[in-house]
Parts: structure tokens; sequence; C-alpha cells
DNA sequence: CGCTTGCTTGGAGTGCACTCCAGGGTTCTA
DNA sequence: TAGAACCCTGGAGTGCACTCCAAGCAAGCG
């Protein structure tokens, strides 16, 4: 029994909700620009992702142009999430790779979505931080604000 | 009547608890290998924070050397709060100014204060996102364990 | 006094994540 | 079928935020 089927790479693509627009399974072809339409990415960026391996290699066509998949567009969404975390391109490589290499590297991939987890919750925190800051010298300058405009008022 | 007194800066350094180990006030002044320790910035960083327009020109000993006050320290501190936002090097510069420049730059002080706040909430919300997509892998993960921890033991 | 450690400078170098370019082939629309 | 719009490649360039270097002066210690 395989518990992650690799090939269909479900474990990695439970996202989140759809994008809309997209084609049903079975004729999902996207060329580069209508990903660049989905994602955000540029075009640049999309062939730079599958240079350095956080893509894997993009079915072409017979001319050998990027077709994409629904799948790739999966993928994709996740690395948009785990981009926003701030983790390093690297270790998204890093965890692509674990993704290639099977159902063997399970335990790492869970270890380092944990650890994910685990930095966002301490940025958070981090950003909870500046804004108790943030308010105080906000309140500060409200403050000075009140008493300028009495002081006009006067 | 002036509402901000630009030469002892008390507006911009309402920014936290003080630090400890810090001299009072009168005998303050720190090398900045002493600031190093102080603040996890590296004397490069220091240094390059100067030339850039991010400190105030820092005192110097007869022989040249750099003299840390409190105030600065403080001020060290609230920029190391708008780093933690993400905020680009270049805008602290123009607050920087800003300060320097004197009160009639209170209100954009301000403004630039409450988009900085505005940017942190929805940062914040962000990362909340992604880790909705974070918990949803770990726990499909997690799931999957528990599918392999079971067929090991049949 | 010599040695180690610390501080100074302008300018060059680094790492990251793109971003763009030249020079070509392909696909779509009128 | 022509022209516009799109896509391909390897490699070079960009912007940010540091980070380091060389060469030299200064301070503390045995």
């Amino acid at each position: 029994m395989t518990v992650m089927e690799t090939t269909t790479a479900r474990t990695d693509t439970c996202a989140g909700p759809p994008q809309q627009n997209r084609r049903p399974d079975g004729d999902d072809h996207y060329t580069i620009s209508e990903v660049v339409a989905f994602t955000g990415l540029t075009a640049h960026t999309l062939r730079w992702y599958e240079r350095i391996g956080l893509m894997p290699h993009i079915d072409r066509s017979h001319t050998g142009q990027r077709r994409y998949t629904n799948r790739d567009l999966d993928w994709l969404d996740l690395v948009g999430k785990l981009r926003l975390t701030g983790m390093p391109v690297a270790d998204m490589v890093r965890y692509a790779e674990l993704v290639r290499e099977g159902d063997h590297t399970y335990v790492e991939r869970f270890e380092l979505l944990k650890t994910t987890r685990e930095d966002v919750l301490a940025r958070i925190d981090e950003l909870r931080g500046t804004l108790a800051v943030l308010d105080r010298k906000i309140s500060f300058y409200a403050d000075a604000g009140r008493a300028l405009a009495s002081e006009r008022s006067r």
C-alpha cells in the first residue's frame, strides 16, 4: 500500500480552494502567459523556478513550448503560500526535491512543514510586538496633534 | 510652543521598555562594540546605517572613535522594530530625515506610521492565511502517518 | 617597547531573488 | 501569407541589505 502517491502528488496539491477559470483535468494545458495571469509571477520567474528545481519539468508542446497542467498550478499555489511565509527559495527547492524523491521522504517533509509552522507563529508574534510599539508612537503623535489643534484654536 | 522637541527627540525614542546595562544619562558613551552587544547588529552595519543617513552623526572621542549615547540606542531600538515590520531601509531613512527636519514634518511622520501599521496588520493576516494552509497539510501528513502506523502494526 | 585588540575609512564583494537581453523560432489574426 | 504577438535559451544584470577588505591609527598590557 502506498500512503501518498507521488505520481499524482495529492499530498502536495491540497493547498487550498481551487482557482477559478481553470479547465477541467484532461484538457488542462496552459501557456506560460496564462500561468502568469493565474499566479501573478512573471514568465521569467516561472522559467527560473523550473531551472532551479522548484518546479518539476513542465510538459512541452510538440514545438517545445511549456504547457502547464492543473497540478502545476496547484504546486505554484503552495509555493506562493510558502513564499509568503518568508521561506527561502532554497528551502522550497529542498521540499520540492523531497516530493520528487517519493514516499520515503514523508517524515522529513512533515518535519519541514512543522518547522515552518513554528516560524510563522513566531513571525506573527514578532509583528504583534512591533504593532504595539507602532500603536504607542501613533497615539503619542495623535496626542501631540490634539495639543497642536487646541493651541491653534486658542 | 513646540509640541515635539527635535533636539531631545522624545517623539522618536518612546519605542518601548529601556534596555538593561545602560549607563545613566550624562555618562552614556558607548563604543561601537558595546552597541554591537546591545543591538545584535554588526559594527559594519552600524557604520553603514550612519553613512546612508539612517543614524544621526554620532559623537566622536578626541581620537575620532564613535561614542554612542542612550538616545542613539533608543533610536536603534526603533529602527530594529521598523526593520522587523519589513519596512525597506530607504523608508526608514526617509523617516530619519523627517525627524531631522523638525516639527513641521509631524503630519508626514504620523501618516507614515499609520501606513506602516496597516502594512503590519495586512502582513499578519497574510501569515494567518498561510498558517491555515500549513495546518491543513500538516494534518494531512499526520493522518497519512497514522495510516502508515496502523499498516505497519497489522 | 612590542604585541594584541579595537577602531577608522572608502570602496569592493556577497547572497538572494529575481529581471532582463539578444537572437532566434512559433502561433494567431486579418 | 504577412505581421504582430508570443515563446525559447543561456547568460548577464539589477536592487537590496548588508559584509568584507586593506591599510593604517590608537589604546591597554606585561
